[in-house]
Parts: structure tokens; sequence; C-alpha cells
DNA sequence: TTGAAAGCGCTAACAC
DNA sequence: GTGTTAGCGCTTTCAA
């Protein structure tokens, strides 16, 4: 291994100066810094991760604090990974992979032993066992996620509240009078999870402001879930004619159970879908989707993360806006034979 | 933050002797370790990551390479990675997550700089060009894949080529003489990315060996796509009754696609997929299925770079057997029309 | 503009 | 069974 001393002695100077020329913390002057470059190069010397960190109190690695359970297996996890790694690298950080199964001690484990210089924590819970350990920690943090108490934490989401409110005007100013949101399986709301439970408090707040009947269902992924789910919604509400949909992995089964059911899309169901916007074009029809902004997220997150390790302040909330993208998945409502009323 | 020294002033010993108590490294007397235990939990000492790293040169970071590109974007990628992950922690180590697209420099950069102890590379191609840097690393990696050159390298993956022939030999043995392999996008092919690669060899192999038609097709991951490979596939070979998909995404919308071209599955065309078994499972019909074993791939690959930094011998190459379980999207071959042959 | 030297917090060889 | 001590390879203060 070549250290350091290796590339002062090759370059005929001290090894501070070597450190200095490879920080940029201090002026060097022209000759000296060539000659020490042409030693680094000529030996191939790389600066020891371990040796940095102890002597600089850095370690210039995030913990990236991510769900690997099954209710959350879906491609949209991957392009918040995508985007995190891409974007600490830029600014020359590394990413260490936690689970969140890990709980609250695993933050506490990377932190305290000096692992990491700060966290993302995504997947937060609206009473989130960790939101009082990251607010004790001796770093920062950045929660993708907004817990009910954020108070004193980092926190940047989509505005989840606002998209589910934006789904409901976008089909009430089509003329739909019940519409329904199809959600997550259900233990995605047991643990209060909050993109989930913010959406629903979207959803119903505008239904209650438009005056239109808002019905809510959680759906697992199965074909038979989606299949019955709809069914029981259909019979209990025949008069639905417009769905939310907040479930990647359900979408594809949805428009086949509609077409089964004999409900064509959008003619008699207008859908719109909360998800990526790859995913609502490569549906047919296309859906009407407020896309979820992965990589805007994490890119932001990893950003606000850094200001903060430089000393900066951050916004304590940011809550990026939910625009809808209306495709062919939605239309006016059918007309309501009002002699039957 | 607390450090060894203050261990050791509490409970009146040397740092060392905490050191060892820690480490189980040297008997240490009863009274001696109780008091040194009570010591580090009142003090809540946590030892110094970067420290213990420098002096006995070991992180305990493993990295783990994984695509995160657009055309993998799949949750099979998710299941891999909480394999690692959860592995990795039973033996007390971290990881850190690299994309394939940091390329052979990335990996040169955490090995070298000792970042990590030891590399688990996904995403293999045929001709990987971190093969050669891997070999050359100093210290030990695992494949997740199978390139043609594994000399020197320990690689752990399914048996893809026995995965492609099982598939035609299930079908061949149903009286099928058409089948059609549906594979990955183009760009996967291209990159000669090696589990898409080996099954392609499988399948023709196998349909050489039994003595029926095998047309191979990539496809990519929108409905358009799927609806117009498969139109296409049977407009030029009507006579295919047998299809084996190696897609993940595209597996709800090819079922929708037979169902428009009044294809019925499985009584006028056969399907085996090669994915999850949650995957297969949940669709309608239940998918015949050869699974992909991901969190046996992922934590046999751990195990083994524990093995290995440990000193140990491992197998070279574990093709773990590729399995097919029938459901019910495959059937016998309808009957063929004699007369118009 | 550069060098010398003191740590950073821990492990492990050596000594007793 | 335990203590002493010399590093691990780097950063950064202090001094020149």
């Amino acid at each position: 291994m070549v250290t350091i001393a290796d590339v002062a002695r090759h370059a005929g100077v001290a090894a501070s100066t070597v450190s200095y020329v490879l920080s940029g913390k201090r002026a060097i002057s022209t000759d000296t810094r060539e000659r020490v470059q042409r030693s680094v190069r000529a030996l191939g010397y790389r600066p020891n991760a371990s040796a940095r960190a102890l002597a600089s109190q850095r370690s210039n690695v995030l913990a990236l604090v991510i769900p690997l359970r099954t209710d959350m297996h879906v491609p949209v996890m991957m392009q918040f990974a995508a985007a995190i790694v891409t974007t600490a690298r830029r600014y020359d950080h590394d990413v260490l992979l936690l689970t969140a199964d890990e709980g609250p001690e695993g933050l506490e484990r990377v932190a305290q032993s000096s692992l990491v210089d700060a966290l993302v924590v995504m997947d937060i819970e609206l009473h989130d066992q960790r939101v009082p350990v990251l607010r004790e920690l001796p770093m920062p943090s950045v929660l993708i996620g907004y817990p009910d108490d954020a108070d004193g934490l980092t926190c940047i989401d989509l505005d989840f509240v606002a998209a589910g409110a934006r789904c409901v005007d976008h089909l009430a100013d089509l003329g739909h009078r019940s519409l329904a949101l199809l959600g997550t399986p259900t233990t995605v709301y047991e643990r209060q999870t909050a993109f989930a439970q913010r959406t629903l408090t979207g959803f119903e707040e505008a239904a209650e402001r438009r005056g239109v009947l808002g019905v809510e269902t959680p759906c697992e992924h199965t074909f038979d879930a989606v299949l019955h789910t709809v069914q029981r919604l259909l019979d209990n509400h025949p008069d639905i004619t417009g769905l939310v949909v907040q479930n990647e992995p359900i979408i594809g089964p949805l428009l086949d159970v509609l077409r089964r059911l004999g409900r064509r899309v959008p003619e008699d169901m207008s859908l719109v879908a909360i998800c990526a916007d790859d995913v609502a074009e490569r549906q047919v029809p296309r859906l009407s989707s407020v896309t979820i902004p992965a990589e805007r997220i994490g890119g932001q997150a990893v950003e606000s993360l850094i200001s903060k390790l430089e000393g900066a302040d951050v916004a304590a909330l940011t809550l990026l806006p939910a625009a809808l993208t209306a495709r062919e998945s939605s239309c006016q409502a059918p007309h309501r034979d009002l002699t039957t009323a």
C-alpha cells in the first residue's frame, strides 16, 4: 500500500505538503504542486479512507435508510436510491445502505460510531420512532417524508396532501360526483406511513370541499385483491365514475379488472394515478397522473445534507408542488340519467 | 464523544483491556469483564469506526455494486439488495452502495482507499470490463452473475442456461413444437448481460436438442412494445403455442395482450416465466415459472465473502439449479389439425 | 511557501 | 490476566 509518506519521499517534500496539495487547503507553489501530483500518479497513491476520516472527523459517507419490505418493493424506491447515490458522488460522498428494519438503533449505531457524517431517512411514518432519535443525533439528517412532529428536522417530500386534493379537483372539475381512492396495502396504512396518510387527508378534504363522495380503500398487490376490491367498491357505490390510484404495482391489473367488469377507461371510469411519469405513460390508455419526482427529491435531499455539513441553514420543510398531467385516462363524467334520481 | 480511554478510566483498567473485552480476543477475568461492560453501558460508549478500521485494517464494510439503470428498475433488484444487507448485518458488516455506472474506477476507488473490505458485484456482462480489475484488487469479491472468463473469481448465480433449457423442456414435454422466448429490452442484450445471454443459450440448445422451433425476441417495457412484439411474433410464426418470458415488468401487459389477441392462456398459448415466485403467483392465471432465488443468491454471496475474508476457500462457481414450478399458465399443446399439414 | 510534530481513537504485539 | 506502547495513515496547528 502506498502511503502519503511514500509520495512525500518521492516528491521530496513533507507529508503535510502532499496533504495540502490534495486538499487545496493552503497555497502551494506551482512547482511543488506539479511535482507532488506527478508523484501521486507515478505511485498510484490513494488516500486511506479510515485514516482520513479519523484525522479529519469526516467519513464522507452518508447513510441511506430505505424500506426493503415486500409492500415497498417498487421501482420508485430504486429511482430514489439512484438519485441519492448519484448526487452524493457528485459531492464526493459515498452512501451506506441501511434497511428500515434496523430501526432507531441502526441510526444510532452508524451515527455514534462515526461511520457516516449524515443521514437520509425514507419511508417516514406520521409518528416515527426514529424522529426523536434523529433530533438528538450529533449530525445532520434529512427526512424524505413529513412526520407529524417535524420540529427541528429537515424534511423534503412531494406535497401528498396537495396530490390527493389535486386528483379530486381534476375529477370534480370534469363533473365526477362520486370518487374512490384505491390506496396502498393495508400494512402501509397501519404503519401510518406519512405519504399514504397525507394523501388520504388531501383526498378527504378536497372531496368535502367539492361536495363529492370520496370513498377510500386499501388494496393488496395481487390480481385477486384488485378484482375483489374493485368489485366490492362498485357494488357498494355504483355511482363511482372516478378513481384515484396510489399503488404502483396494481395499475396494470386494475386496468385489466376494469375491462373485465365492462368499464371502459375513460368513458365509463376516469382514472388518475399518483406515480412516476414513466409508469403512467406506458399504460394503455396513458394515465393522467400526479408524478412522484423521485430524482428531484433524492437529489435535493443530498444537497440539503451537504449544505448542512458545510454549516449552512436549510429550509426545515420543502414540499414539492403536486402537478397533475392530464393524459388519456380521465375525461368528462358520463351523462347522468336525471330521471332515475 | 466517549472514547475507549474514558471507558478504561471509568472501569479502572487499561484501554487495551477494554478493547479485548469488546473483541473477545483474549481471556479476561469475569470480574474485569463485567466492570468494563458496566462502564461501556454507563458511558454509552461506541467504538469509533474509522479508528478501528485504521488500526485493524478492516472497515467491516462490503461494497454492493448494483445496476440502477431504467431497464433494470425491477423489484427483483430490491430483493437482492435486501438479502445482501440483511446477511451482511448478521455478520456485523455494513453495505456501501455503488451504482454500476461508476464503472471499474469505482471499484478501484473504494477498494484501494480501504473504504470496504470486499465487494459484491451484480449485473455482470459476458465480457465485463470490471472482471480484470476485480482480479487484481487486493481484496475478495463475489460476482452475482457468470462472465465468460471467470478465472480466479468467485461467481454465484442461478443457472440461467439450465433455466432457459428447463422452460423449453417443460413446454416440449407438453407437446409444444413452436416456442418463442420473449426477452429483456434490447439494451440488455447489447450490453451482453450474462443472465440474458445464458438464458438465450439454454433456450437455443434445448430447442435444437428437442427438435422444436425456438424464436427469440427482445421486448421493451411499454404496453405498445409488448403488443407489437407479440403481434409480429404471431404473424411470422402462427404456429407458436409456447412462450418463455424473461422480462418481469411486461408480464402483466403480456397477459393482457394475449387476451386482446384472442389467445387464451393456457388453452391456446402456454406461458412459462423466469421470475420471482411471488410475481408468478399473483398473476391470473398463476404462471408456471423458474424462480429467481434472489434471497438465496444474495445471502450466499455475502456468506462466501465473509468466508473469504476469514481466509477460507470457497467454490469458484456456484450455479443454483433451475427448478420449474408448473402452475396454471402451461398445459398440453392444442391438438394440431394434421390434415392441414 | 513549506516542514515538523502532535494527535485522531483504536488494535495488537510485547512484556510481565 | 493485565498493562504498556508502538503504530495504523492521515490532517492540521504551530513554527519557521
